[in-house]
DNA sequence: AAATATATGTTATAACATAACAAGAGGCGC
DNA sequence: GCGCCTCTTGTTATGTTATAACATATATTT
């Protein structure tokens, strides 16, 4: 498979009650490794992510958490998403001022996204980084890289 | 040169009085062919971008058309903005909610992004578009295509 | 000149995001 | 257990980015 392949597509069907607890435990584990602290809020905002499976914006899992009194500021949103991003557990869609989980936790990825402009599916996939020799080339150091394709899925193209 | 590589790196030295009078003119050429109207504001916001030669917030922006009466309310510079993107004159860069001017405007393109955290420069190349057939093997139709790198530029990094 | 389309001016508000500080909860050495 | 430190949460306030909606003006077509 070459690198630059979307390895999932996040339009398969699949079990997605199987796929949440999976990414649950995965997170468990991965936190645990690293020290780092799952706590409920942080929890249950990766858990609203998986549940949507689709990008949501900060003010959407507020309002989730609002419901469940688990908070009603925008930093308590703000704070677990961002965690969740710097923990690798989700990932910020720029084009959408979204976020979503991440469906392949633990692996070492530079991601990839595919947006449904339809129904807001994203799929997430492993981006080659087809920039890096151009920036060698020229000296520049890249630090992220940001790769976002929109566009419409094949249940919506029905 | 292969496809996916950047063409231009903007951090080349290069005389930017006769790269802005080069881009306003083939801009001034672009809209002519294609009947659209480069009006004053819009003229303006072109040249104060291709100035700047990085990406400016639409805010800043209308700060400058403020200073010149050209325009104090938001939709003047969001308006102006607008146009330019949608006429391939400029480019918005999600990852800074920001705008720069296109520097091969009239070229058919699928730009890519080299954004220095350090100075704001923005180096824009031409994105192969690497997604394009894992996208077509899962049946999604991609309608645009966001590749934004970020990192320190070679004049940075010294 | 009238009709139409395009562009601008303006008000108001929506949507997204963070600084700053106070208060609580957990871990750790003693 | 107690004090100390760190991390997390709660809250206020504000900053930043963006657009809907409608009125007016300018340009183009007929």
């Amino acid at each position: 498979m070459p690198p630059s392949s979307i390895k999932r597509s996040g339009f398969e069907v699949h079990d997605h009650d199987v796929c949440i607890q999976t990414a649950l435990s995965a997170a468990e584990a991965a936190c645990a490794a690293q020290s780092l602290r799952l706590t409920p809020v942080r929890r249950r905002v990766l858990e609203i992510l998986l549940e949507a499976h689709e990008a949501m914006g900060a003010y959407d899992v507020l309002a989730r958490l609002d419901a469940e009194n688990l908070g009603s500021k925008p930093p308590v949103a703000y704070r677990a998403l961002s965690f969740l991003v710097d923990a690798g557990l989700a990932h910020r869609i720029e084009r959408l001022n979204a976020f979503v989980a991440c469906t392949h936790p633990g692996a070492d990825h530079d991601p990839a996204f595919l947006i449904c402009n339809s129904c807001g599916t994203v799929a997430e996939g492993e981006a080659q980084d087809t920039l890096a020799p151009s920036a060698e080339a020229v000296g520049f150091a890249i630090e992220r890289t940001v790769v976002e394709a929109t566009g419409i899925c094949p249940a919506c193209q029905d």
